[in-house]
DNA sequence: TTCTATACAGAACACATCGTTCACAAACAG
DNA sequence: CTGTTTGTGAACGATGTGTTCTGTATAGAA
């Protein structure tokens, strides 16, 4: 890829995240990302169709980071956690998002919009069905498969953001606790 | 008040409502609501400051009437109820959902917003600390006050929207026990 | 280095939507 | 009937969108 491309996409997506930081999307317009990212209009409608396309993309290179870092730091962390070696997914998400992921952490502590928590849950969903035999344990027999990775799923979701939006005080090992306690 | 105010105040909303359940909110414009509750756009403007305070407006409509129908309707069905009597209240309430609240689940199953969530789920947390004792029994020690609350009223609003979202197939008294089951 | 393709700048454009204004008509209350 | 309130319809400036154009600068290959 051309470097000039390169860099004026990093230009549209750092100040495209700059500005989710501080407001809701839909009252971000395509002049303010042009003029914080120091382009012309046309460059960026080169770049993108419209202000959504860019939001998609921008969700896609998140999680394809997330995806990523945990599975090339995961095996580093497999013998220095003490419990369950399956659970330390999970704690690892947790200090992932503490550590490294700011931009992520930003994105779902500040307004965040329908198609931005979509792509969350749905990461969340593929990580816990990996993970589905830790959990079956503490399955009742009354409710249905489906509705239980459901619940599993929106558990570790609404874990996650109450974390971060009580500022993430406990520590990750405290938050994963919490969340295996509750299931 | 005055019926034409009342009457054009409705024409709104039935416009409005219907216009949700096609496209998400910031998808509708005020020139579709005008003509599809056929009155001129100063008479918009007249009634709601903007787009948002409409939205307001009609998120306050709709859940003083669940509050007016729960509390009218509980008394009748808590001697028919053969369980737990304050599990009534949560069976009383997918009951309503299934019954009577079609604008609700309707808002509910089609592109949400954020604020229509927001009142959703503080009306949720509402009820669930009015039935605080309920759920006292299955806290584990682990788990801080306020995230346990926090985690009833997420587990209520994820199931709801799991039941809607997947055609509210499940009798109420089914729902309401896969509820109970997983806390 | 030189050449060629392509990416960017900058401005202008037509278009849609917003929220306001105003003069006039219709419905209401007493 | 009379004065007040409410709705109508058209027009307005302001703001944002997405496109188009010409000229310039830069990347990458020869």
């Amino acid at each position: 890829m051309d470097r000039r491309q390169r860099k004026t996409r990093d230009a549209i997506f750092r100040a495209f995240t700059g500005l989710l930081s501080q407001k809701e999307f839909h009252r971000i317009t395509v002049g303010e990302i042009i003029e914080r990212a120091d382009i012309g209009r046309a460059t960026f409608y080169a770049h993108f169709e419209t202000k959504d396309d860019l939001l998609n993309d921008l969700c896609e290179e998140l999680f394809c980071h997330i995806v990523d870092t945990e599975q090339s730091t995961e095996p580093q962390h497999h013998h220095i956690f003490e419990g369950d070696c399956s659970e330390s997914a999970f704690l690892h998400l947790f200090e992932h998002l503490q550590n490294n992921d700011h931009n992520l952490v930003s994105l779902l502590s500040s307004y965040n919009n329908e198609l931005f928590m979509r792509y969350f849950k749905n990461h969340l969903e593929q990580m816990v069905s990996q993970h589905r035999s830790l959990f079956a344990s503490r399955k009742s027999d009354t409710v249905p498969d489906d509705f239980w990775i459901h619940h599993i799923t929106s558990t570790l979701s609404d874990t996650i953001l109450w974390w971060i939006h009580n500022g993430m005080k406990e520590p990750p090992k405290i938050i994963t606790g919490y969340f295996f306690s509750v299931l």
